[in-house]
DNA sequence: TGCCGATATGACCATATGGTCAACTCTGTT
DNA sequence: AACAGAGTTGACCATATGGTCATATCGGCA
């Protein structure tokens, strides 16, 4: 157990990282039913047998890999006060949303996934922790708004929309890179459409972020690079 | 053939429909792999030979899938010259979209899939036809930013913001619905909603619609009715 | 050396899969 | 009544599915 096959891991640990990673990216491309377990051991590099030896089955799996997503979801949830500056708050949260998705594309599409098929294995999390988490938020964001610091907005409609313009650029990477005609989106394409969507958000909710000093010149590209 | 089965329609037309509307079910929530050509004929009622024989297997059934909803799509798509009015074609566009999410939800998680999965079956059509259509519109805008008409953000990252915020309560409706505690998102959500991102998006764009004539007191709803 | 638990994996099983086919019914036409 | 073609369907097939299990190997330790 003490041997050195690989940077300060056991078999068992290193095993199943491998396959947790083989099969966030399967059944993210191919959903709870779509998904295979022969499929997800030719991914890690195992045979099937060994993989079902570490995980137990198929569900098992995906309910891990499930929980693992939420874990980093809550990480990332720090909670609010109604004094908070609504700009920081507002952009902290596109800049938080936007490095999950960055950082875990593959989780954030499985998490899709999911939520498409009907949140079967998640309606627990989104009816309870989630859902008091947008409403503690939206109290905030609407005594915001009684106060002049932004614009009456729904605040539920605008949790969402930070959400899918986030996502996004996850669950939808083949088409935005199909149609920008690239081969992966990168760090600098990740700022700029950060900054984009903190951009217009704010503005578009009539916050003005303390950090934005002087409102002119952002957001330098235009479109990409003419194909070439 | 010129009986009197059903108001209008051959018997092949009628099972035709049926087979669609129930495959486009089935195929949004599962994905292409996970759906199977058995539970696509018990949601269509039928046997899975007679499923077969209306749509010859289970590629062309889920190609015909996506060609109608591109074909929905496709007729969604006016043309915009640089002289147009910058508010009302973006809100047009907002509202366009808006509305091929509400009346064709299960079209729009279908798409969704089909990109998650990494748009094997629509490489072509997001490469061609669409990209071009995407460049165009960037064109336009660009000079309506140069003209002052707009502030100068990526015309890119707007047209998929615009994208995203709409597409999202189709594909995550389930989430909506948990967190929101509602069992469907009626007409008046979607007013509520489209009139919001109109708000939000021209505004956040240094737009102004034309028709946006009084500026204040838009967007009612708070949040959604106390879970009673 | 022999022992032991963790690791590894091929053989196997019941069931589900997409698809074919032959046989059947139904309806309109002659 | 006879025919033709569309529609209908159960039986069937080769393959893939999730999962089990018996067996084999490994690494450390006495």
């Amino acid at each position: 157990m003490t041997s050195m096959n690989s940077p300060e891991l056991g078999t068992r640990a290193r095993n199943e990282s491998v396959i947790l990673e083989a099969a966030e990216r399967v059944f993210a491309s191919h959903g709870y039913r779509g998904a295979s377990v022969q499929a997800i051991a030719e991914a890690a590099g195992l045979p099937k047998s060994n993989v079902l030896y570490y995980v137990g089955s198929k569900r098992k799996l995906y309910v891990a890999l499930l929980e693992r997503m939420m874990a980093r979801w809550n990480a990332m949830l720090d909670d609010i006060g109604e004094d908070d500056d609504p700009g920081e708050v507002l952009e902290g949260f596109i800049r938080s949303k936007m490095r999950l998705t960055r950082q875990h594309p593959q989780g954030s599409r499985l998490f899709a996934a999911e939520v498409l098929q009907g949140a079967p294995f998640l309606q627990e999390y989104l009816h309870g922790e989630l859902r008091e988490w947008v409403r503690s938020r939206a109290r905030v964001f609407e005594r915001w708004a009684e106060k002049g610091l932004m614009d009456p907005v729904d605040p539920v409609w605008l949790i969402f929309l930070i959400w899918s313009a986030t996502q996004h650029y996850a669950d939808f990477e083949a088409q935005i890179l199909s149609i920008t005609d690239q081969g992966a989106l990168g760090e600098s394409d990740y700022r700029a459409i950060t900054d984009f969507l903190c951009h217009v958000i704010l503005k578009g909710c009539g916050v003005r972020s303390t950090s934005d000093v002087n409102s002119e010149r952002h957001y330098p590209s235009i479109q990409g690079k003419e194909t070439t």
